[in-house]
Parts: structure tokens; sequence; C-alpha cells
DNA sequence: TTACAAATCGTAATGATTACTTTATAATAA
DNA sequence: TTATTATAAAGTAATCATTACGATTTGTAA
């Protein structure tokens, strides 16, 4: 196994959550796959190792492996996609609509929203940038 | 008929749409509520004055409506949501969690992103920012 | 190796959205 | 004002993503 994978073995245990061949498999796919990836996706790809993969599943782990922060996720064309959490401090992406690869933009003016907005507690926020990457102008 | 209701009777009108009692009645929704609208909350509001008013009719329309900029939409919790549209210039929205009222926010790097990623076209972006208003703090 | 909780399967249900045929209505011209 | 025509809406069914759940399997720790 890849030493990569060991991390994410550990990530796991240390949140109690058990090591099952799916949840490797599904951030193996992840992680050969660096853009986002809705549910279907995933269940076409993992098909082929494992027939019987239930939908039940596939969104468990979804979720699961979010909330440790193995993946990150967002709302992308009417579906919620999934993609490897890339880096560990705030950021954004680029998305290509062309081929669906991503870039980490690292430049978020979200202090100078809350100066703009001072009345409001600003809690969350989402910032997306969409268009052809290079390979694909 | 307000004032207001003419001019959105004109963009009609200038878009070859027809000028329909449905179509009027949920742009006056859209005014009485500034916040984002899912399709079965104008459906509910819609369905006191029209009954039979079907699913497809209030889609089709948003959809039209948001073509001739009489509407704006985004993806908020998992659906499609649409507001009257407020502004004649580039922004974007912060959006209340509680009570879904929303304030536009002016200022947008968008030409700091496109410096940063030099080699990447961006033809779209989206911000947004949540958390809680004013009232709802 | 056993026991148990967690994970998965298989399948059904839900909810948003889209599709489509028939019917009604707004716009246009005589 | 009326007839004509294209657009809009109704009524209903289909689709697609997502969620739910009882039965079964599997990973883990003792």
């Amino acid at each position: 196994m890849a030493a990569e994978l060991k991390k994410y073995k550990m990530k796991l245990r240390d949140h109690g959550l058990k090591v099952t061949e799916k949840r490797m498999t599904m951030i193996e796919l992840f992680l050969n796959e660096d853009r986002y990836l809705s549910a279907k996706e995933v269940q076409e790809q993992l098909h082929k190792t494992y027939p019987s993969l239930s939908y039940d599943t596939i969104y468990r782990n979804l979720y699961t492996l979010k909330e440790i922060e193995v993946l990150e996720n967002t709302n992308f064309e009417g579906e919620m996609q999934f993609k490897i959490s890339c880096s560990d401090h705030h950021h954004h992406h680029f998305i290509c609509e062309e081929c669906g690869n991503t870039k980490v933009i690292h430049y978020c003016p979200v202090d100078t929203w809350q100066n703009e907005l001072d009345d409001v507690e600003i809690t969350n926020h989402k910032v997306e940038l969409y268009g052809l990457c290079a390979g694909c102008k």
C-alpha cells in the first residue's frame, strides 16, 4: 500500500472509524482524480471493483470523509460533488468547466466583506471561480 | 396596478414574452419578499390565488424571468432559489441563515483572482456570504 | 476466536425538477 | 371586435439525486 494511504488509515482510526476496503478504495479514487466527483461518478468508478456497492454506502462515506476533512464538497452543476481536501489552510477553488480540474485560490477578502457589512455576523462563505484552465483555453 | 409593475410588463414585452396574470403575480410575490424563494415556496404562496398552478409553469417562468434578468438565482440549501434582481451593477449577496433576508455586497475582487491565476480564464464566479443579520444576531 | 458495534446491502421512499400532451389565453391583424 | 396563431398553462407522469431502513456482513478489540 502506498505510504500516502497510511495517513488516511490513521485519520480514520483517530476518529474512531473503521478502516474498510470500500472507504480506502474511495479515498484512492479521490487521490487519483484531483477534481470534484459526484456520487454517481463515484458509483460508476467503484462499481468495477464492488458491483454491489450501494448508494447508501457511497453517500454515508462521502459525508463521513467530509466530516473528518479528508474530502471537501460543493454544490456544482445541481448536485453535491466531492474532492480530496487539498490544503490545510483557508482556500477556495477555481474549477475548469471543460475538464473539471481545479486550482487552489489563496486570496480571500472575507475580512473586507465583514468590514463592509459591519452590522451582520458572517459565519460562513462560498467563493468559487469557473472558467477555462490553461490547457482547455 | 403599481407603477413599478409597469416596468416589468414592458420588460416582458421587450423580450417578446406574453404578460400573463401568473407571471405578474409571481413578480409581485418576489417584490414583496425580498429574499431567495424556492419553487416550493412560490407554489405555496401562489396556490392561494391559483389553486391549479402547476410546477411546470412555476419552473418555466422562474427560468424565463431569470433569462430576462428580472430574477437572479442561486443554489441554496440543496435547491435552486430565486429572488428579485436588486441591482444593475455587479454584486453578490449576504444571506441570513436565520430569516433568509439578503444584503447586497459591493466589493468583489475578481480582478485580483484573475491576477493570481493568470494562466486561466475566469468566465464566471460565485461569491456568497452566510451568517446572521443585525436583527437575528 | 468470539462478541459486538459499525458498516454495508438491497431495496424502497422521498423530494426536486423535467417532460409532454391537451387545453387555455394573450397578442396581432383584419 | 373578432378570428387567428403562437405562447403559456394545466394535468399528470417520468426522471434523477438523495435519503431511509431492516437484514446481513465485517472490522476491531478482548
